[in-house]
DNA sequence: GTGGTCTAGACCACC
DNA sequence: GTGGTCTAGACCACA
């Protein structure tokens, strides 16, 4: 897995397992891939792995059975997709708003850059 | 100045300078503040703005004689401009729609951001 | 390490790195000294080896993992000699083709200087 | 006039005059451009200029009449000859074949970039 | 342990 | 006065 510059690791690793609950990956309940395989896949640092289970798990979104291994917690999906959703409304947005402005766009050249993106996902 | 604390102050400082080009408070082949002027208005160490300014000249936004000072390049309006719509377009957006799309949102409810939005910087 | 006067030191220390690669001393994935190491090594702050590996990494020298240290790039040897014999080709020879036409000296001058010199180096 | 970033503007103006005057736009015993005149000629600080014409005058290249101007010494020509020669042999021509062996060049490749400079400029 | 950032202060060459 | 370089030392986040 490639990282961004601009962000943690660890911080990184936890959106890559939000992301994967979310698809369906790994189920309310399921075990997750252990600290150690999940550092292999990623080539990343077992100890950078377990900085982002604690995370994960300081938001509720897994839970620890000692010595069995990580597992998504009830609820995790709708817990991430609020998050995400507080996030995205109070944090991004107004900051794209803002860069819009300044670089004089309007609302308009969104909705023509999103019908590209869409078609580009097609 | 106050800085944010999730962005290197020298960056920071970076975006400050170019906010004054484009706001025109320093024309393309004006001279700009010294590294001490600028370091005393801030709070800053002179070092620090050093290390902008060198940031800043690598981009050639800047340019220096030697003993006499940094001076806005030619063109540096556009060039800023220019960077920061395709950061804007090609980085920002795609993630931001990439979210919408998960989170389940639509451009009707941008649109509805925006609006409320404008009413509170009206 | 002894530093020239007429360059800043840096720039000697990535001369030094260089050398170091073209030497095989490192080779290409290879992690190099730590800033503090080279640091102690040289008899220099670690700032200042700091500033050179920032150097290298804008050169695509050596990169850079979070944590861990600084790495040779692949293809770093190739870079290294293509930029120093493009250097030599395009700046240095010229001034000298100049500065023998100045002087009044021929080709075959050069040629009794260098043999003088091989056997110098002998 | 343009100056090279690696080396001080005053020892790059110093070299222009005797450029001059080994092209002959001055002759021995000719008054050369005030430190004023040149000063605007070079786009340059007059204190520049009066710094070069320091360095030149303790070469003996040229000398001053107070209240009138910077002479051509006698044998200014040959003198500068000399101190280039020497310069040249001692100083920048092992350098050069330094650089030659590191990059695997051999003398044989000068004469073809000699050869070219030769058309280059003829 | 690693790199990264910032400060404070010094010294230098240069304009 | 200007920028440029270097040191010493501190503190931080991160692996």
């Amino acid at each position: 897995m490639e990282f961004k510059e601009n962000q943690t690791i660890y911080l990184q690793i936890g959106d890559y397992v939000c992301e994967q609950i979310l698809l369906g990956r790994w189920n309310e309940g399921d075990r997750i891939l252990s600290v150690r395989e999940l550092g292999v896949a990623l080539e990343v640092n077992p100890n950078t792995v377990m900085r982002s289970f604690d995370f994960l798990q300081s938001n509720e979104i897994i839970f620890n059975k000692r010595g069995v291994g990580y597992f998504v917690e009830e609820n995790a999906k709708t817990k991430i997709i609020d998050y995400r959703r507080k996030q995205f409304l109070e944090q991004e947005l107004p900051v794209i708003f803002k860069t819009m402005n300044l670089l004089g766009m309007t609302i308009e050249d969104i909705n023509v850059q999103y019908n590209s993106y869409l078609k580009s996902i097609a």
